[in-house]
Order: structure tokens, then C-alpha cells, then sequence
DNA sequence: ACGCCTGCGGTAAGCGCTTACCGCAACGAT
DNA sequence: ATCGTTGCGGTAAGCGCTTACCGCAGGCGT
């Protein structure tokens, strides 16, 4: 007799569905995986007796069997302290991520696989093991920026499949990112030829993140390309996030020092920070001083004035990502060390321009 | 020899460990597993030898012996279609699944398990498979809105342990939810009390979605009560998503109908949709039409005017889940059918209160 | 009519781990 | 010195699948 809730008692296997349908547990096999033509009659059975039974098939013992679990792991970094419920906010640093996730996940979908998620404490010192952890339950890792030293991933990567994201190809890892410098240059240049601005600085991201140094790199040639100088230096050092962004500005202000005519940050980010604390000392974006964005997140249309920003296609490099994993875990012999994906100029308001009047929800193509 | 990049060879195995260490896999097991004390001498042995191999133990021979595979699998809905390379947007209505699968995964972690995530296609008529896929690969599940109908989530939760978000508790599956009607009935009342407005409408959200139809209800029951009569019908029938509540504003103002003084939406992202809407039309928010939302997610507050709206514990709801279900797959008992969390209002401008002017990313607790 | 080929479907091995069970060495008690 | 006890650590079974291998029944050729 069973109880409507007894998946205490014993899960099914395919024994049970192989003395339902009064066959061998070979054919059940075949006849879900849809191998070595089993007849007609056979399959019928077995498929009626899966019915009745409600039966799923064990995944981890067909991972061993199979040697494939058909799961990826994802592992990223986040910025939340778990204070039981006092959760710290700063929610939508997570879009960048989430969004990526998100393309992984679709292309995932189509060889079907499944995502493992996994993220890491800013104050984690060693994410080898939660690493290691994920390593175990899946058959490669696509690891976001900041999750592991270069060697770490060395390391992980002698053992199993692994793509980085925004991070650095190694011997033994493929690494998926977008054109920085492309973007920068293109922004850079919409700043400096079309506007005409002389004074710009570059807001930076985090020191060792080689999107940001990229990003930085290429601001700067194209500043020197039309023989001005770019505003650099300590006090133009965030961190990725809002918060950094915002103090910056006060710093500068409170320390009265002058602000440039263009505030090209390292991220939309950084941007919503710094447009908020211009704002709240009465300093007209774009009329005062122009800002700029990279990444294109969702946010960057729903602030005042819109985000002039560039435009990553942070799905696709998610899906990218998934796909050059794939190639590696299926054998079809190493891709490229290194996948770089186009990005475009979006401009809006914030750097002076006329914004753009389309509802936020209808833009397409991301 | 091996090739830095050899993971094509032979996976390690824990006899290769032993082999190593010159124990016997028992032994390395039990250190690994910090089972059964072996004496400290041996346990160094093994460890150096895992250390020097680099060696990780397969999550699915583990799963297998012991019927615990630490993963819990975690379904929701998505609006998005691939077309390739074209990716529709509204990105932002995945921001509350996000923040949502973001506290599972915290729950998750601290019992050391990890977070297997599918997503389902709206017009994918039988998600069926890709939940059984998912359950198969994980010990128990929880499933966010919209995903299986309630036959269907009977069907799995006989064959392992599931808990719904914002769904119905059924005879074998536990459901969390936060308090709907408190929410709204105090955001309700905050319109027609303290406000004093006399003509209000309800922006539904999905029809068959039980949070729609909590906060509906609330709703009325709360406007009956002070004896005016709320503006329903077709005309507001909204569908969670910005587009949908643009479409609403749109009809209204086409068909020249009056508005009503406040609008009361079913969640945020139709708010957005509402605002936006309503500011083409040179329709002033809060001074014609008070707009309100339900939520609280992150971009609430980036709005012009800031968004008054009903805070729930979003992370928080992910983490309860997680631990709900934790209890029922460690047959710690079934908890209560229902699981439910306050909520809380949000003043903001919107309203027609005077905004708060903290900035965005330093609001704390969520 | 008999043997051979064809192919469906059953038997059993093995995937990499955990752990019950047991042998054995070393120690203390008598 | 002998036996009992203790506990470390090895052997092997088994977790639920997939699949190589093989037996066997039926159809065909001669």
C-alpha cells in the first residue's frame, strides 16, 4: 500500500520497472535511452510500466556508468555576508552574473546539460575547496573573473575541462571574454572627437581584473591619440561597484579638487554610484560632467539621465562559454585559447547626447 | 609523462590514491571522509598523496553509495526565446527569480550542498521532462512559480521531496510564500487613509498565480471596507512584466477612459511599465496617478519617483525553502504545509510621499 | 528437412565510491 | 606467559545504472 508522500520508502530502480513490464533491465535501459532497437512491443511495455511507476532514473549512477554527469559547474564570486537575515544589499552587482549565468544555462539546455551553481565569499580566502567540491559533481567548470588565482586554475584545470570568464587563457584553460579595448576605443573616441570633451579620467575597476586593465589601457591610448592627458591616479581607484564609485566623487569633492569634463567608468556599476553622488551635490549629468558606463545592464536605461554605456553581449558570453566547454569535454581537441566577443557603442543621455526614447522593456537583441 | 593538460587520460581514482600512499582505498576514504579515526600517521600518508595527485573525489560514486548526491535542484520559468543570437529582453523580470535562487543557494551552502538550476520555457507546454531530468540529478526540488500545475507537482512530490515558491501546498510538497494580504492590505490602507484617495484600480498579475490572487483579494476586501468600490475588470489585467502594464496604460488612455487617482500593481516590474507609460503621456506620478508596486526589487529604487512599494524578504524566501526542504530530505519529519514571511511596506515617492534619499546601494537588510 | 544467419533480449561485469565485517597486532590483565 | 580486549586497517559487497557478450528463436537458402 502506498502512502500518497512515501518517497521515504524506497526509490524505484530499474528492477522495478523490469519486473513491472516483465522484461530484463537491459531493455528497460535501451528503451529509455533509446538505443539498439528494441521492438515495438518491448518498448511499449517498458514505457507503460515507466508511466504507472512514475520512475526516474538515477542520475548519479548513470554519471558513473556513463562517465558523464552532463552537468557544468559555474562558480562565482559574490559580495554578500550571510548575516543570518540581515542581508547586505548591493543586489544588482549580481546582475552582471546573473545575466551570464543565464546564457550559460540556455546553452546548456540545448546538449542537455545542467547548470551546477556555485558561488564564493569576497572574504573566502581558499575557494579551493568549494572548487574541488563542484569539480567532483560535474564534468567542467566555467569559473567567473575573481574566483580563483591564475595558478588555482592551472591547478583545477590539469583535472578537468575548465573555461574562465574575463580572465586569462592559460596552458590548460580557454578563457571567454568581450573586446575591451574595441569598446573603449570606440567610446573613448565619441567622448573626446564627437563631444570634444579635454578633460576625461578614467574611473578603474579592481587593480587585477584584466577586463580593467584592458579597459584602462585603451582609454589611455586613445586619450594620448589626440595629444591630451588623462586624469589618473589613486583618487580615480573603485572597485566594480557602486559604492566605490560614489566614494570617489566625495573624496574629490571633499578634498576640493577639480572634477573633468568626462568620467569614463569602468562599469555601469561604478557609474550609478558616481551619477547618484553628482546628483546629490547638484552636478548636471551631462551638463557638467559626462559619464559613461561599460557592461550595457539592464539598470543602465532606468537612471536619469540614461546610461551612455557599452554594450557586452553578457548572455551570449555565457552561452559562448558553455559551447567552448562542451568542444573540451566532448574531446573534439582544444578551441582556441581564447574566445573574444564583439561589443558595441550604446549611446543615451549621460554623455551629452539626446537620449533615446524607447521603452526600456522593448528593446531587443541583447 | 604527463602532459599539463592531461585530463583526457584516466580520471584519478581514489586506488590510485591508495596505491600512492601505500594504504588501501578504505583507509583513504575514511580520511577523506574524517570517518572512524584513523591513526594520524596513516591519515598523513593519504593526505600527501591526495595532495600531490591533485585528487577529487567523483560526486557521482559517492552519490551512488550513499543515496545522497548534496544537490538540490532548483526550476523557475523564463520569458526569454534563443533565436540564435537575437535574446529578447525585459531581463529584469529574472531579477526576482535571481535574487530568490541567490538565497537558496546560501542556504544551500551552509549544509554543503549545491544548486542544480534549470529553467523552464514559458511555452514549454510539458516542462515535465526537464524536471524529471533535474530530479534525477539532485536529492529534492523546489520549484518557483509557474512551473508545473498542481497535478503535476503531486506527481513528482511522490518520488521526491518538493517545495513550491509562491505556489499551493499539496498532500506531499510543503510551499513558501510571503503574507500577501498583510502586504497589501497595509499598503492599501496607507492609499486610502493616509492618503485619502478615493479611486483606485488593481493591475493583476498572472491570473492563475496564487500571490495574484492573495493581493487581489486583500485588496478589495480593503477598499470595500472603507465603502468605495475598486475599479476592476479586464481592462487591468496585467501580466507580472512591464510590457503588460504599459499595455494596460496604453488601452486606458486610447479608449479615453478616466484613471483612477492610484494604481495599485500587482508587482513591480508592471509598475515600471505603468511609470513609464504614464510619463510619455505627460501623466505626472505621484501628482495625478499614485503608482505602487510589490516586492521591492533592487531597481524599484533607480525609478523617477522612487517606487512605494511592499518588501518581501526575496532572498530570504529562497534561503526558507532551502531549508524546508533540507528538513524533508534528511526525513527530519514534514514541516508545516505552509511556510509564510512578513512583509513590509516600503514608503517611497511614488505614492506621494516624500521619497526617502538614501542612496540606492546603501539600503541594507533585504 | 536441416543448418546458417540475423537480431532481440538476457546475464553479468564494471563504473568509483562507502562501509560492514573481520583479521590481526599490540597491549593489559591475570 | 597466556588469553582477552581494543582498535586500526584491509577485503569485498553493493549502490543503480550501461553495455559487451552471448544464447536462442525464427527465417531463409539449399
Amino acid at each position: 500500500m502506498e502512502t500518497p508522500d512515501d518517497h521515504g520508502s524506497r526509490p524505484l530502480t530499474i528492477y522495478d520497472v523490469a519486473r513491472r513490464a516483465g522484461v530484463s533491465i537491459a531493455s528497460v535501459s535501451r528503451v529509455l535511452n533509446g538505443r539498439n532497437s528494441p521492438r515495438p512491443e518491448t518498448k511499449e511495455k517498458v514505457l507503460a510500466a515507466v508511466r504507472e511507476l512514475g520512475f526516474v532514473p538515477d542520475g548519479a549512477a548513470r554519471a558513473l556508468s556513463n562517465r558523464l554527469k552532463e552537468v557544468v559547474g559555474v562558480v562565482f564570486r559574490h559580495a554578500n555576508v550571510q548575516d543570518d537575515d540581515a542581508f547586505s544589499d548591493e543586489d544588482e552587482s549580481l546582475l552582471f552574473t546573473d545575466v551570464i549565468n543565464r546564457g550559460v544555462e540556455l546553452g546548456a539546455r540545448n546538449k542537455g546539460f545542467d547548470l551546477l551553481m556555485s558561488s564564493v565569499d569576497v572574504y573566502d580566502h581558499s575557494p579551493q575547496g568549494r572548487v574541488a567540491s563542484i569539480a567532483g559533481k560535474s564534468d567542467g567548470l566555467i569559473l567567473h573573473d575573481q574566483v580563483l588565482s591564475t595558478v588555482g586554475i592551472v591547478r583545477v584545470a590539469q583535472r578537468t575541462p575548465v573555461v574562465t570568464l574575463a580572465g586569462t587563457p592559460t596552458p590548460a584553460s580557454v578563457n571567454v571574454r568581450s573586446d575591451n579595448a574595441a569598446g573603449m576605443r570606440e567610446l573613448t573616441r565619441h567622448l573626446l572627437v564627437d563631444h570634444g570633451y579635454r578633460t576625461v579620467a578614467y574611473l578603474a575597476g579592481h587593480a587585477d581584473s584584466p577586463d580593467n586593465l584592458a579597459r584602462a589601457e585603451a582609454f589611455e591610448l586613445e586619450v594620448a591619440e589626440v595629444g591630451i592627458e588623462a586624469w589618473t591616479g589613486e583618487v580615480w581607484r573603485g572597485n566594480y561597484m557602486a559604492a566605490g564609485g560614489a566614494k570617489v566623487i566625495k573624496d574629490i569633492l571633499g578634498r576640493n579638487l577639480p572634477l573633468p569634463r568626462a568620467i569614463v567608468c569602468a562599469n555601469d556599476q561604478t557609474a550609478i554610484g558616481v551619477m547618484y553622488t553628482l546628483a546629490q551635490h547638484h552636478i548636471r549629468v551631462p551638463q557638467d560632467v559626462a559619464v559613461t558606463g561599460f557592461d550595457d545592464i539592464p539598470v543602465a536605461r532606468h537612471l536619469h539621465p540614461q546610461l551612455t554605456t557599452i554594450r557586452q553581449p553578457i548572455q551570449k558570453l555565457g552561452a559562448t562559454a558553455f559551447d567552448v566547454l562542451y568542444s573540451m569535454i566532448s574531446g573534439e581537441g582544444r578551441p582556441e585559447p581564447e574566445v573574444v566577443l564583439p561589443t558595441s557603442l550604446v549611446v543615451r543621455g549621460s554623455c551629452g547626447c539626446q537620449g533615446e526614447a524607447v521603452p526600456p522593456w522593448e528593446a531587443s537583441e541583447r
